[in-house]
DNA sequence: GACAGGCGTTCCGTATACGGAACGTTCCGT
DNA sequence: ACGGAACGTTCCGTATACGGAACGCCTGTC
């Protein structure tokens, strides 16, 4: 995927997130709509300068719509759809937040991520099934959970849809 | 410090941590020598395209090179910085979730919220002292903790700012 | 139905970020 | 001392990112 467009989609998704308009945004950090327009459907090559404009007048780090291709974090698979909502780099360790959807009835088995990964895992509506594969645990609404993730591990929405926000550590 | 500045200024230091000359990253980035020299003396400003030529040359992270100055505060408090990241409406209840700082050596005490409201955080960075406010949890990087917040609670950075996810689930 | 206001897109002239090709300087090997 | 190579900077023509001003499309109001 080219990085303009997915650094433009992630624009428009925290953008709509928050219930603004493509032209209130424009008016709000002072960029032209045309660029807007054209920088969210990946037509453009944003500058730094621009970029910096919109992520504060999204109220958002700089960092955070920088999707990296060289630590491709794709959690999504056949039963979980993942956004991610923020990403934080400390000194030994990266942590990203993602807003995930587990399907209903799916399940989803995740491979070992890196030694010393660990996951977090907040429910916000339905109740999940996860955590290591063996020994998964059961989730429900404003609960939380977490697992070491440098085993294979599962995510499955037993009855309903499941929407949640899971948080991956991973050490550097 | 302008923005573009400080991100050539922290190229610079990257590419001579390594011992590498301008010339030499710049023809292994494909970047024009042009180019990077004014880039490192902040008089211009890059674009995307750009910067991620030259941090893969690096092998750095694309977010390693952008600092964040002075992050804007939307919902602080006096000890705490927050910027609400999104919200979830369900049925019965309200979930929303932060990216919160709390400044080194500050305390906030946060009044009792609705009754049934119940805050999760995980701490990014630093180690925090959060909870009840007659029993707080000391928190270091990459736990997990979570209270009810319908009684009186507290934040707290004894040492060192601290980074974290506050998720604030409250019923309507 | 006519109108006004907001939306996102497209067109266009201008400003500027870009790479290539010069330049002067310094550091070598002979 | 001299040549050659590599360094970082400056100059320049081109490509393109930029904001402003149109445009067509919806939705609401009188």
């Amino acid at each position: 995927m080219d990085l303009a467009a997915s650094v433009g989609s992630r624009l428009k998704e925290l953008r709509e997130a928050r219930g603004v308009s493509l032209s209130a945004l424009a008016r709000r950090s002072g960029v032209g709509k045309a660029t807007l327009s054209e920088l969210e459907s990946g037509r453009r090559n944003p500058t730094l300068e621009t970029l910096y404009a919109l992520t504060t007048a999204l109220d958002v780090p700089l960092s955070s719509v920088l999707y990296d291709p060289a630590h491709p974090a794709t959690i999504s698979g056949d039963a979980v759809d993942a956004v991610l909502l923020e990403r934080f780099e400390a000194d030994t360790s990266v942590t990203e937040t993602y807003r995930i959807r587990i399907r209903s009835g799916a399940t989803q088995e995740s491979a070992a991520h890196a030694p010393g990964t660990t996951e977090h895992i907040v429910v916000l509506a339905g109740t999940a099934h996860v955590g290591d594969v063996n020994d998964p645990a059961l989730i429900g609404p404003g609960a939380h959970g977490s697992w070491a993730a440098d085993t294979p591990h599962v995510y499955r929405a037993p009855a309903g849809d499941v929407e949640a926000l899971l948080v991956v550590r991973c050490p550097k």
